[in-house]
DNA sequence: TAAAAATACTCCATAGGTATTTTAT
DNA sequence: ATAAAATACCTATGGAGTATTTTTA
């Protein structure tokens, strides 16, 4: 048995005329009638009544109609997936993201994909660190990365989707709110409150570059784990922290951001995917963050 | 596309290899790797990464694959269906029954259905008047009647199914009790309960007649539409009834049933279907009734 | 270099066309 | 008498076979 069975019988069964479903399938009308009786062969059931003044469905025919119908809907939706998830419109993504963007940029993102890759299943690993994306990536437990360099890594590849200022968070009243801007030399009797260090945080490494570049070495007072640890734990006066510029969309009170004079100003917020399996999903989002 | 596209690339999807696929196809290897190629052609969608050293499934084609053996199980399944139905082994079936057989072969041939053909629905409407059901009949509203006779109908074909012995349903305590079977002529100062008559019920026809030849005419105190009201009237005092004897099926406390002295002694319990419109599935049901 | 997929070509089975017959109203 | 399905027969597309080449691990 082909499709080719199930096509004419219904457009038999639809027509109830083998005349008019022969055109309508743009052949003859005796070889429809020869595959109608094939097809009847095959199952060894009668699907029509007919004398040649009336065509008619048997019961058993109106219950293979339907099923008819479904099948060939069913192999049209089978090459539709498949081309949605060969052009990455259907499937499913998981993107890790940095602390700093987690909750700025990230559900942007995620609204971005719902809307214009409706077929997409959207997972998120938030508050990841650098290192942790890399390997999440390689294992195959995110698909995309969202993270800050410096980042090394040959099986990856790397785009910077935008560049975000630095700031420093301090407590609403601290002396430094005053000035416009924060020179990170007034930093050098401040006490910092940052992500947990030794490599696993960039932020971490950041600070401590910036302020070995101006002479001194930050009293770290307080490593936390989530970015909105470390925000609280300056609101309620423990210390200050150097974050990036979209840290600020956490909106927890008691917390003045500002714009810290050092150099280099800006963090890069880089996009990342394995370079080998390049899959079109990844690319599709892609496309998508560099939209917003 | 035909059928014969997505059997092949099942084939090589699940063997991830050309050369044993069409082995198991009964094919040759090229004829199967042009197949491939047209179904991926007409799909616009790489299915699998081949090399001459390893095949595996793109993402899209191991959607393609579980959707392409959803479809192959589904034409199957058509196929035995239709032939199902076809033999009346699936599909609806809905059956008329008199009163006095509602209680005792009516459940007992709707359980052997579920057991015997188990893809078929089945519909019960009990209680039915002859005349009734063969109204049924005619609308589509039944399509297998259980009634008694006498039934005159040209457009009916009529099968005798068993004989019920007619019985007298006495209050307990009733003097005729005492004796082992009741002679019509016994009844003659009898206050009699009875189905609503004028043709619409059959036992009521058979009391007239019996008491006739007897040569009185019967006092009916109360016309009933129920069997089950029938004999609960009957159990309360108010009368005695000639009824079948799987009546007594019914099993209502306070009735006692004596075999009648008459003649006749039995009537027939008949299955009744439409004579054109001869669907497999009575034909089916027929045999199942035959069996108890 | 060896295993396996792809290519090149050939052949024939059968889908589809044309002409005609049968059938039911 | 006529519309429409079935039958008979013919044609040619394309599915499948054989032989060979290409590719990659």
């Amino acid at each position: 048995m082909e499709l080719r069975h199930l096509r004419y019988f219904r457009a038999v069964a639809e027509e109830l005329h083998f005349g008019r479903a022969a055109e309508r399938l743009h052949i003859a009308q005796p070889p429809l009638s020869q595959q109608i009786r094939q097809l009847e062969d095959e199952l060894g059931v009668r699907l029509l009544n007919r004398s040649t003044r009336r065509v008619e469905l048997t019961p058993a025919g109106i219950d293979y109609l339907q099923r008819t119908i479904a099948i060939l809907d069913a192999v049209d939706a089978a090459g539709r997936h498949a081309q949605q998830i060969a052009e990455g419109r259907r499937g499913q993504l998981t993107i890790g993201c940095v602390g700093s963007a987690t909750y700025s940029l990230l559900p942007r993102l995620v609204r971005a994909l719902r809307e214009q890759l409706p077929g997409v299943d959207v997972g998120v690993r938030g508050e990841m660190s650098a290192p942790a994306q890399l390997t999440a990536l390689r294992v195959g437990e995110i698909d995309l990365a969202l993270l800050r360099p410096p980042v090394e890594a040959a099986d990856v590849e790397f785009e910077t989707i935008r560049s975000d200022r630095l700031m420093i968070a301090l407590p609403d009243g601290h002396p430094l709110s005053s000035s416009e801007t924060v020179d990170v030399d007034e930093l050098r009797d401040a006490d910092f409150i940052t992500h947990v260090g030794h490599g696993r945080s960039v932020m971490n490494g950041v600070l401590v570059s910036l302020c070995t570049a101006a002479g001194f070495v930050p009293r770290i007072r307080h490593e936390v784990e989530e970015t909105s640890t470390l925000v609280t734990l300056v609101a309620a006066g423990l210390g200050v922290a150097i974050v990036p510029e979209p840290t600020s969309a956490l909106g927890v009170a008691g917390v003045t951001y500002r714009p810290l004079d050092a150099e280099p100003a800006e963090i890069d917020l880089l996009a990342a995917r394995l370079r080998d399996r390049h899959s079109p999903i990844t690319t599709q989002a892609l496309d998508v963050l560099r939209q917003i």
